[in-house]
DNA sequence: GTCTATAAGTTGATAGAC
DNA sequence: GTCTATCAACTTATAGAC
């Protein structure tokens, strides 16, 4: 019997996901230029050819990936606005979170991030999300206000948000290297603001 | 007038010197799958069949650099331990210096290590080039020494050397994306620890 | 020592059969 | 929807002229 349109819809997004999944992988490790799209689909399990039914071009995988993942970082950032308490208490919690998602797969998606504005092989589009959605820019306030409750030190917020992001980003590369790597608590990260 | 065999020789040293500097800049930005002999050449402002009388290959380039870079990165820990005053003061002092570096042209270097670590490409002979002369295993003594004497938290001085050390390799990341990004200073670098 | 031309191999992307 | 075959472009590396 033939497959209805449904089956067919969910096949498709099931192949998506499954192409998405391991490029993320890939790309996190090999970086824009190292990965092949044949190595891709053979992680998937799939032919090349099929790869270009679902994707036009490998930048596009690529920045797909890369508004998933800003998109996903903005969104932990919201979160912690949302939480109760002091300006610290919800750094410290958005801090757990990020490092809950450094032991999971989530911690590729840093690396993404940072590959993406690295490199300078990936399409305008792609540094314009990450411009637009800046991590550092959307915490300013947060930390702004952490300064002004006296938990943080007063020195230029720029600087202590790129720091704690520095410190992120090092650490989510720390992982990819060495799996097993011990990992700082909250605590720890949030002295380099106190 | 034949050029004398020294003038020869100190042609070649500059060649060489000018081929590995710009070849640092690139690989740093781009990571070895991303660069191209080519562009060397270009940016060197030779044919790239000149690089190749130079290198035997692409990845003997990269190989040089990553050895290079590794020595100079072990050699501030040892000037740091042949520094007078608490481990602490040494730590400081060492700090300082990479922040100093980051500054400069060195923060290439930093960035260099970290892709040839993450990259799956590299020759076996870089990754174990880092093994050897891995910065964190050679900081751990100079912690645990800060530890002991009371200035450090007594937590897992590997976990306190790898956190350092992805702080640091954070800050040159960012250095190379957005050049006059603030750095914190030092103490604030040695918070993490304390 | 330096360059241009070229060989050999790889990769992104497409076309067409099933 | 999926695969295999194939093209076109590019890249590493070498050979040979000057």
């Amino acid at each position: 019997m033939p497959k209805t349109e449904q089956q067919n819809q969910e096949l498709r997004d099931a192949r998506r996901e499954q192409i998405l999944r391991v490029a993320t992988s890939i790309f996190a490790r090999k970086g824009m230029a190292g990965t092949k799209i044949s190595e891709i689909a053979k992680e998937a399990k799939l032919s090349h050819g099929l790869v270009y039914h679902y994707f036009s071009s490998k930048e596009e995988i690529f920045t797909e990936l890369v508004r998933n993942a800003a998109s996903s970082s903005i969104n932990v950032i919201h979160l912690a606005n949302a939480q109760p308490g002091k300006a610290t208490d919800k750094m410290y919690w958005m801090t757990t979170q990020i490092l809950q998602s450094l032991k999971g797969e989530n911690r590729l998606l840093y690396l993404l991030m940072m590959q993406a504005s690295t490199s300078e092989t990936v399409p305008a589009e792609v540094l314009d999300i990450l411009k637009k959605h800046s991590p550092v820019m959307q915490t300013i306030p947060l930390i702004m206000e952490a300064q002004a409750e006296g938990d943080f030190q007063k020195a230029d917020p720029i600087m202590l948000a790129t720091t704690y992001y520095a410190l992120i980003q090092g650490l989510a590369m720390n992982k990819i290297q060495w799996e097993d790597c011990p990992l700082p608590d909250a605590d720890t990260i949030l002295k380099v603001m106190r």
